[in-house]
DNA sequence: TCGCAAAATGAACACTGTTCGTTATTGTAG
DNA sequence: CTACAATAACGAACAGTGTTCATTTTGCGA
């Protein structure tokens, strides 16, 4: 841990590398959120210059992109084959929801990001297409039900970074329904430390999960 | 329309306000998306500086939050009182996922952003609530059956801007399930001009109709 | 050993949103 | 009507962002 500036030039033993630079800043996105974990503020803890990353990374997209690859490690597809589908969807999910939840920058790069050939979110869709297959959902509904599935849970994961609050209409008497549904909402709560985000993820996914079973029954029916 | 340069100091006529300023930069987001709707490009756009801006608001996040006001206004809640409520819930989340999918930058604003009193959106919830209790589902449930299908809809309006292709595997030979699934999607197409965010859309809302439906029924067998 | 490529620092760029001083005009109170 | 405070424009500059490119130093392969 070098005490004095560093010497321009090659350093004799490697100080940085992509891999080094994507775990710097998602450990500083874990820890400060997104406003500190830019170019700056990872060439900062990695105690290099700014210019030093473009070695290693092609630009902040390109560390976003890394990133995404990382918390897609981070998703559960180990239910794929051994529980039954809808359980399998369940732990996917509620994994899935996490480990985005954690870093919101990476949801609307990941929305809007080609996906790379081979790459692991690759690897996590081959392994939920092979499971739903399997189970025996048509091929061609496969993946527009991945990406209904996809839609929900970025967006809870959005839901769940935000404050608890932030719907709250306060003592608005122009919204006496809404005032009164969001007091009621509250007063049903299973317990004083649940999260309401929680309650909405359930609520949603058991709801989608009910409607995609009367379908995939209709269609097991039909053949 | 001034040729020459204006002059420091308080003008004659007044030149901005607060809603030409919004009213500027939603054209701009529409017109250019993100990218051409930052502080210098409206104030280029009003042939002002951009100082000149703060004095009617009082930054780029309030310019995003009345934003949000401008948008919410698209979001058709005319079904609610009139037509069943799954069907005034159709309605209202086509028309929110339309009004949204056309400016990313205010999903993510407003989710974090805490909600004003009295305002448009506002006055959105409330024409829902009051649907939604009135039609007969219990209080407590509201809110959170709204946020849930909010957390769809959102993350379906960031689906729909992403490329169609993004999620294209190519010819990724470690992934042959994901390759397989990913053609049949696109020869399972309606028509060839149909854009697949839709047949997603479509589906995943119709699983969580179906889903809720079911729930709202076991309720009122319950009473 | 030599030459080229890699990887670090250094310097600077273009751009962003924002603050605050100056100028010119309006609005209000006496 | 006058004086002063408030308003709203321009001007100048700030702090910060991501990035490029020149220079320097070292590793690696032939």
């Amino acid at each position: 841990m070098p005490m004095e500036a560093r010497k321009s030039g090659r350093p004799r033993v490697a100080v940085l590398s992509r891999d080094l630079i994507l775990e710097t800043a998602l450990k500083l996105l874990d820890e400060r959120g997104e406003q500190g974990a830019g170019i700056r503020d990872i060439a900062r803890a990695l105690e290099v210059r700014p210019s030093a990353l473009y070695n290693h990374i092609s630009g902040q997209d390109d560390i976003i992109a890394g990133i995404r690859e990382l918390v897609s490690d981070r998703i559960d597809v180990s239910g794929f084959g051994n529980l039954s589908w809808d359980d399998a969807v369940r732990r996917w999910a509620w994994s899935y929801r996490s480990a985005f939840a954690a870093h919101p920058p990476t949801i609307a790069i990941m929305v809007v990001t080609p996906l790379a050939p081979k790459s692991r979110t690759s690897q996590m869709y081959e392994a939920v297409c092979a499971g739903l297959i399997e189970a025996g959902w048509p091929e061609h509904m496969v993946v527009n039900l991945i990406v209904s599935l996809e839609c929900f849970i970025l967006g809870a994961a959005l839901d769940h970074v935000a404050p608890d609050n932030m719907m709250d209409p306060g003592e608005d008497e122009t919204a006496p329904n809404f005032v009164a549904a969001y007091t009621a909402r509250a007063s049903g709560l299973p317990s004083p430390e649940a999260r309401p985000t929680d309650i909405v993820f359930e609520m949603g996914l058991e709801a989608m999960l009910a409607g995609l079973t009367a379908t995939f029954q209709q269609l097991k029916g039909e053949s």
